[in-house]
DNA sequence: AATTGGCACTGAAGGTTCCAGAGTGCTAAT
DNA sequence: ATTAGCACTCTGGAACCTTCAGTGCCAATT
């Protein structure tokens, strides 16, 4: 039913429509692209795409615009994606070179990737499996309860509260935290819930349960590490390029600010591919505006979470898919090397 | 010039069009107010009150908007902050005595703040002058740089990266960090500085140097956690309003991302008196349409900081001047209690 | 001196009509 | 399969009108 040639068709209403916002016609396509054919014909390929759902006319006698299906087409049919130019790649590996620790590493990150593409930019932080304890701080915050602070050896810190059964003084908390440290330091996270069940079983009574209540605590800590977090820059883009939602931005940015949409998917396409593109209607309800375009970056020891961009369906696709796998590569690299 | 009667009308000016958004006429003044006297009389009024540039009429045969200045006024009339109702008020200590750390509480602050006046919210980190080292820890990162990680009594986590002059290897480094832990455990975070120098007198040759980059590296890690974050929720509030802007919310919004005109603005009113509110072109010229009610906290030892919300000047003022002083004073009496 | 009713005037908002233009779908011819 | 031709459709903008809320001012009133 469609043509090849309709398909090219396709290509170009997608690319016009991107870079001018007007709905394209048949006679504009004839003018700007070297097609050998008449608009006539066109005409007819585009009677194709619109039967096949790919195009859309917002009116009787106006040009056409994509549809979801039709920028998934397009997106499909990119095979080779064009590499950004070598003046961007080496602007990008100086930039996140000069980076000192994770958070801003991932802070440089998707302010670069915001600027490179114009459009909100996403980080998930990643699970360090292969991360091991590097210090527990123990804090006290009253009679029963204390602040745990578990720094591990790539530098991320995290905090939790323990809640213990019994009065604890700074004595006692001072003896757990260095129980503690000397059962834990240099052990894989996915090791400490074992280790502290071994420590508590040796540990004399009043210290066990002590060293019950740090374990629940840690261990809900460790877990809550995993892919929790989102940082996210370039939320002014948003409001730029409000010509092309056509509801109100509110609940996109809603979205934003709480995360929990944008993980839950970034969780689903775990699954999938490195690089993944969903378009309108393919997102949640309130997201039927937007794209993202996403990418997994590889965090060292085969541990792996997403980078992302956000932006309009009427996004340029090419591009921002360069830029987000540039940018993975570049970020999987460095945390390739060293730690 | 203006009468007191003038003063009058103008706050239910304000009133009226904060709650409506349609300019608003003398004739709808009379007829929801009871003014003992005719709609030409207000017309009268009204007349003194734009001479005096605190009302302003969109076009010849509109009714009248306030205008920054009008606010001004209104705001400076207002002498008695009407409080919360009870309820709000021990939702609001219901909801922040739950928090956990700092962090948790800021967080939670800004939300509820943004949940109460429907608005942007912000809450500055404080400098805490009585806070003192728990921990140092210290990360390899290469040959000769490490991650210094800096936690302190009330639980803030601050990182930074260390350059030697020299290589360090794992056991130097571990020597430093025991050095160190030791020196400073305890030490008032002001004092750093001076323990550090002291240590470095007294230690050999070989560590001397170590002692002095990781003490250049720790101090700047103290002076940086100055008041120099702000934790921000609500800003989808912000599209919500956006009727209310005259020119695009893009500047707005970059303003609140990239935080540093917004933190300056802080730092002049902490001279200022405890609530403070800034009004359109009071602010910077990007921000002329936005209003800022904001108020200092006590974060315990003496030390402040503020909060504030952010909106179009037409905003509610009462409810939001009661909001952030009431969500100040528990953050203040939160603060206050322990550690 | 302050207040008021009356009244002419103003400008925005909204509706109607018209026109031009862009773009289409269809048909018949190539 | 492609094309030229053509009638048709719909939007956007201009021109125009009417309505209406609201004003400013003046002369009369208290």
């Amino acid at each position: 039913m469609v043509s090849q040639r309709a398909l090219e068709v396709l290509r170009v209403i997608v690319e016009d429509y991107v870079a001018s916002r007007e709905p394209v016609g048949s006679k504009t396509i004839v003018e700007r692209h070297s097609f050998g054919v008449s608009a006539a014909t066109i005409r007819n390929d585009m009677a194709a795409l619109e039967e096949a759902n790919l195009i859309h006319a917002p009116h009787t006698s106006a040009g056409r615009v994509p549809t979801d299906l039709g920028y998934r087409r397009f997106v499909d049919s990119l095979t080779d994606v064009r590499p950004l130019t070598s003046t961007q790649v080496s602007a990008i590996q100086r930039f996140l070179d000069e980076s000192l620790d994770l958070d801003d590493l991932f802070g440089r990150t998707v302010k670069l990737l915001s600027n490179l593409t114009n459009q909100v930019a996403m980080v998930q932080y990643p699970t360090l499996t292969r991360d091991a304890v590097a210090h527990v701080e123990l804090l006290p915050l009253g009679a029963r309860r204390a602040l745990s602070i578990l720094i591990t050896t790539s530098g991320s810190v995290d905090r939790a509260v323990v809640e213990f059964d019994v009065d604890i003084d700074e004595t006692n908390l001072g003896l757990l935290r260095a129980q503690a440290n000397s059962t834990l330091q240099g052990q894989n996270l996915v090791d400490v819930d074992r280790a502290l069940a071994k420590l508590a079983a040796e540990s004399g009574a009043s210290m066990k349960t002590l060293v019950a209540s740090l374990r629940l605590s840690l261990i809900d800590q460790i877990d809550a590490q995993r892919h929790d977090r989102l940082i996210v820059a370039g939320t002014p883009q948003l409001i730029r390029s409000e010509g092309d939602f056509s509801r109100s931005l509110a609940p996109v940015m809603d979205a934003i600010e709480e995360q929990v949409v944008l993980l839950t998917l970034f969780d689903e396409m775990r699954q999938g591919e490195s690089s993944t593109v969903r378009i309108g209607r393919e997102l949640a309800d309130d997201l039927s505006d937007t794209s993202i375009v996403s990418a997994a970056y590889n965090a060292g020891g085969g541990d792996t979470a997403r980078l992302a961009v956000l932006g309009p369906t009427r996004m340029n696709y090419p591009l921002n898919m360069a830029a987000v796998e540039a940018v993975a590569r570049y970020v999987s690299q460095i945390l390739g090397d060293d730690s």
